[in-house]
DNA sequence: GTTTATGCAAATTCTTTGCAATACT
DNA sequence: AGTATTGCAAAGAATTTGCATAAAC
């Protein structure tokens, strides 16, 4: 995918930092934390990796996810345009390793709301051991 | 429901605190987090609260959901016995009044994990505008 | 030269723990 | 007395902001 144009196209002027950021997002194959940010990105500052975060959210490059280890997560949108409700897949946190996991197949099942309620954006959290994790459980 | 049976029944000591936790949150009919319960009994203090729900947690008389508002929410399981994963509802973060609403009839839809993955717990949570808030919106 | 982005430092918010004091049995 | 619970105070962790510098146009 093109980056460049994929930001520039929204008007959002393409710095190094929000290369960087998006490319490390894209990279990483997993929702990372600001924290796991910053340690991939020595050269980098906390905010200005926080503020090119907020950017990138605003305009729907990346989403974030709660995945209860504390810390926010950010991962880049599916597809090839901006995140539609459709396209999010669930995740998987493992409550021993920590680590959050993408079903990218498995797409999360819509509910109807109830009147009056708009929706703008799902979260749809498995937690629980992830396979290496759980046999490490049974010895 | 019988709280006190209810609680000492796994042999978790029904001291005043506790109940006070347990009733706030049953009679909220929402999920509420640390700093509100802190609000609605000046006389506890916050680590008491803390030490409460965790407890709680563990015995699975009630849960956390975490709706992006930056704090951990905390509400009573469904039911008259401890959660089970079928039993739990979605719930909708207002984006704007940051409010946390049930929807009780709308159980969470399941989903089938790649092999190996144990699930222990879900959560299904919608974010957008609320029928108040979207009205005030429009104008 | 004006605007925008970055870095640093620190404030804020939320969660969690150590320890002494209190209450319970 | 001995164990479990609570209150206080503060540590830790994560997010967010103010402001000065630096970069871009």
């Amino acid at each position: 995918m093109d980056i460049e144009h994929h930001l520039e196209q929204r008007g959002i002027k393409l710095t190094a930092m929000r290369l960087l950021v998006y490319q490390e997002l894209e990279q990483a194959h997993r929702p990372l934390s600001l924290r796991e940010l910053e340690d991939r990105m020595p050269t980098a500052e906390r905010s200005t990796i926080f503020r090119t975060l907020t950017l990138l959210l605003q305009h729907h490059l990346i989403h974030a996810i709660e995945d209860g280890s504390g810390s926010l997560r950010y991962e880049v949108c599916d597809g090839d345009d901006e995140c539609t409700l459709e396209d999010q897949h669930i995740h998987f946190y493992c409550e021993r390793c920590h680590r959050t996991y993408c079903f990218y197949d498995k797409k999360i099942p819509q509910v109807s709301l109830p009147e009056g309620f708009q929706m703008s954006s799902i979260n749809y959290m498995v937690k629980g051991l992830c396979p290496a994790c759980d046999k490490g459980v049974m010895g």
